[in-house]
DNA sequence: CAAATTTTCTATAGACCTATAGAATACAGG
DNA sequence: CCTGTATTCTATAGGTCTATAGAAAATTTG
């Protein structure tokens, strides 16, 4: 049966139990490689039992990667709406999405390697969050861009992708190893983005 | 029946064949969300027939992994031998990882998301493989650091994860998109990562 | 062209998986 | 404590998938 008012304390408490399962039975396994026994044992219940929490399995992947996306966008938002200076703004972003690896992994990296798998339909939400947040970044360059905290030759829209891609990468490495401190990393890649590789000789544009 | 001696030129050509229908199939619905039907389909031979060119789908995921990384290992180990300064080498080895994904992209992404599911017997030599990629990229940044090419600030073994992570996520792109200009973006990132965001204040390290 | 060999086909066993229905149990409010 | 509701269980239908075996077709070789 399936609730019909789903309100109660405990529906809520377990519903949150099985996305987190889901999240990271994902990870672990794909999305077609994990099969809703795997999640359901993982919260204590039977197969069978998962579907008063999720219609599909499908529908187990989309809240999965809302919930992976969500506070990582809300963060974003907060800090494009500061007046900081790019740089702290910059560091901010890193330090944010790598932190989020550490903390919510399962679903953020899920969000990353599954979400092609579900029908547009269930993915419109999620992209427009995703090209929200990409958006707002490439806003911020831009606007250090007109200040002339960046280089007129950088294209904003290419390092927007180019600081997703490589956090994404870190990620990775970041859930590989437990060991990494990961705002340690954000601090170096931040200073990486800004300063290059190369010693200051002049003859940056 | 199994092959016993595959050797002749058709078993050649129709294995060659099938390691790609496998890596496009894989790459468009990830390795467990394939069939084996969907492979032979693609190369007009019945879901059995398959068998005998592979002994299980996850040989033939391997298969398409070692496709996939080999001639851009290659690649990797011919600019590393070269005598080129840090600056030229850097775009060699970011234009043949962008320009491969142009190419040869299925088989590269196959093994960027599915090589995981491989179990570790069938994963060494990609590890292998892998690792040697990895550990070139850190020698050449590390050679360039010594003789001042790049700053003392700089440690290698994180850039080169960052090099690798910025590249497969300009990689999705290239994918997605068939418009964009691999080479320019090459050139683009490079000098990203040389010269950073900010315009030169005497600043760096 | 006949025999031997290689390649593909048909058919199927056996496993697993999602989703549903209805029964059983746990829990809450009066 | 009793009644109604919320949650979980059991059982299963119906589908798909991998891998194998042996027959059939295609190809090569003598």
């Amino acid at each position: 049966m399936k609730p019909k008012n789903p309100d109660s304390p405990r529906y809520q408490s377990q519903k949150r139990a099985a996305v987190r399962a889901a999240a990271a039975v994902f990870a672990e396994k794909g999305f077609h490689g994990a099969s809703t026994t795997d999640i359901a044992e993982r919260i204590g219940i039977k197969q069978g039992s998962l579907y008063y929490y999720f219609d599909s399995k499908e529908e187990a992947l989309e809240d999965v990667c809302l919930y992976g996306l969500q506070s990582y966008v809300e963060n974003m938002d907060e800090i494009a709406g500061s007046d900081e200076p790019f740089a702290a703004q910059l560091l901010a972003i890193i330090t944010n999405h790598l932190g989020r690896y550490r903390e919510n992994n399962e679903a953020l990296k899920v969000h990353n390697d599954e979400r092609l798998y579900l029908p547009p339909a269930r993915r419109s939400r999620l992209k427009a969050l995703g090209s929200h947040y990409r958006e707002q970044l490439e806003a911020i360059i831009e606007e250090a861009r007109a200040k002339g905290s960046v280089r007129d030759a950088i294209d904003s829209h290419f390092m927007a992708q180019s600081v997703i891609g490589m956090c994404n990468g870190l990620g990775e490495l970041i859930i590989r190893d437990a060991e990494i401190d990961a705002i340690g990393l954000a601090r170096k890649t931040t200073d990486l983005l800004l300063h290059g590789a190369v010693p200051n000789q002049p003859q940056g544009e």
